[in-house]
DNA sequence: TAGAAGTATGCAACCGATTTCAATACATTT
DNA sequence: AAATGTATTGAAATCGGTTGCATACTTCTA
């Protein structure tokens, strides 16, 4: 391998010491406009590259980065990434990504490897059965910052940006019974994940506040997948008497009920009116067009990474401290596919 | 900050060198197994963590891989950012990512980020304006190695990853043709880009075996994003005679194109056969379903990974360089969209 | 039993940038 | 001209793990 250059041949090239080297080359005010100029044209000359590891060791940060999802290849989790870059590479931090598979075990492997990469920060979108956070521990004992989004854990010793899942599906299922809905189905994700709880609260508080009863019949556990519409719809035409209204948590599980239902002859919305989640490009692509909450994905990875350099680079740990949730505008966009009236 | 616990306290603590230990710790032979087991155990109790730092520096690695996408957010690329992170994981490899937003001067600052975390092999996919690789040199200078994926350079010194895209295009010509159509628009991007400029061959190739005239009006440069249907469609309907068979290489585009198709009346597939590229979730949800190119992406990210991490421990180079091209299977799917006999 | 061969461990020199403390050079003030 | 202050620069220690070479200790062979 071709011998690297180093500080120690720029300064013996020049005739300066190492130490002024490393100045010269951070920038630092204390060296001469002359010398500086000097320096770094040599280093340019020499093909000079400096080696984070020995600074990164001398200097205890890694200027990285690790964020934790559950999935890569999903539409939100991958706009988020999309933002978070952004803000990461501008601020001049690495992003070191890895993915838990909604896998508890995963995660704790990942939480370890992030730990001993030495990630000057963590941001962290929960695995589906993750309960704990026993794991992140190392990270709290070393104040090293960890910033949850999206699915954040109960404990509220941390700090999480998220949208009022409550509010969104609350403001769902109203416009839903305003729309004539007399019974609605709602189908989330596993109940153990913040995200789907909270808008099962939504979801039960806007029925009261409306005048209905909450049946537990009408809520679904489900996969929220692609295939997903033909297990829901199965499901929905087994209740007595049938539903008018559809709540699903995600919008590619929405577009599959959508498909199914039409395929067994339902009307969208006239038998049956759908409301989403998230806004994916999908939810305006099938006909009708699924109402749907929009979801900040991209904004949402902005402003978390933008929230934990914040907190590295000023030096002021309190104020993520005392944060304790950030949470997002999100907003029901009303489609075809829940338009009942005239 | 709290000390942390290094190899040295580890020694003074079972009463041997540090040599031993970071030997015992890295399970090298010359270590007896009682002595071993002696400092594994201390080194657990004293909550040791290794430092990749110091010991990137010696070594000169990083056990991690720099990897480069035009856009996060995108639905391929997710997916094969997912099956890249599952072999790297495995393999013990950190992943580094970046998106270069089809800027080549992102690409070039990206490339330069990449070479100064000194990652031990690259992957990318090219940004739409890259005309050169010019800027991948300081990799191909120390031998790191750089391997690109689906859009790869012209250049053949390097290694790519890829499916026969002329290939995909000439087999949904022909069905096109087989189908009856007689004028049929071809959709691309960026001609810069190999992937596009393969179709197009693909495409006149077909035309050609099939006793057409290629006629540079059916061919539209566009972006492909969502919104694009509107914009094709006018174009479309400009063409006289109007055409009767629409070959977009991106599902999103082609879903696109055929709502607005339908917004205007226009039958799919009887007046306009559609056929799509990537199969995306999209293409299956849309009504009729989009016939497409099978991309497939996961595994792509996890061959070329697989490829790279082979090259790096294994240390025989030479199969890289060796290797030029690895060309995944992609296969024609047939939809709703272009079938136009019964 | 001497000598060879092998096994287990340690010494000390790295890897390359940063930083503390101190020294020197230079400018300004009285 | 002396004193004080300020701007530049440098020596050396440090971050923590790795590794070539040397040494001590076993075991085996002739």
């Amino acid at each position: 391998m071709k011998k690297e250059i180093t500080i120690y041949d720029i300064a013996a090239d020049v005739g300066l010491s190492p130490t002024t080297v490393s100045r010269a080359l951070s920038n630092h005010p204390r060296v001469k406009e002359v010398t500086r100029n000097k320096i770094l044209h040599a280093a340019k000359n020499m093909g000079y590259q400096s080696n984070i590891f020995a600074s990164s060791l001398r200097k205890r940060r890694s200027k990285s980065i690790g964020v934790i999802v559950p999935r890569l290849n999903s539409a939100f989790q991958s706009s988020v990434l999309a933002g978070m870059e952004k803000i990461a590479t501008q601020a001049g931090y690495n992003l070191i990504i890895s993915q838990s598979m909604e896998s508890l075990e995963k995660e704790i492997s990942n939480t370890k490897i992030m730990f001993n990469s030495r990630v000057d920060g963590l941001l962290v979108s929960k695995a589906g059965t993750t309960d704990n956070i026993e794991h992140f521990q190392p990270f709290f004992q070393k104040d090293i910052p960890v910033l949850f989004f999206d699915r954040v854990p109960e404990n509220n010793h941390c700090t999480g940006v998220v949208i009022n899942n409550t509010q969104a599906i609350y403001d769902a299922t109203a416009h839903l019974i305003k729309e004539g809905c007399k019974r609605i189905v709602h189908v989330l994700g596993n109940l153990q994940i913040n995200v789907y709880a909270d808008r099962l609260k939504g979801y039960k508080y806007a029925l009261m506040d409306h005048g209905f009863v909450f049946n537990a019949d009408n809520v679904f556990t489900n996969e929220l997948d692609e295939d997903s519409g033909e297990r829901i719809v199965e499901k929905i035409l087994k209740l007595n008497p049938r539903p008018d209204g559809l709540l699903v948590s995600n919008d590619t599980s929405a577009a599959s009920c959508l498909i199914a239902l039409k395929k067994r002859g339902i009307k969208v919305p006239e038998d049956l009116a759908i409301v989403g989640f998230n806004n994916d490009l999908i939810s305006r692509m099938v006909e009708p067009n699924i109402s749907t909450i929009n979801y900040p994905s991209y904004h949402m990875g902005e402003v978390a990474m933008k929230n934990l350099i914040n907190h590295l680079d000023d030096e002021n740990q309190e104020i993520l401290q005392k944060t304790n949730t950030i949470t997002l505008r999100s907003a029901l966009i009303i489609r075809d596919s829940s338009k009942r009236r005239h």
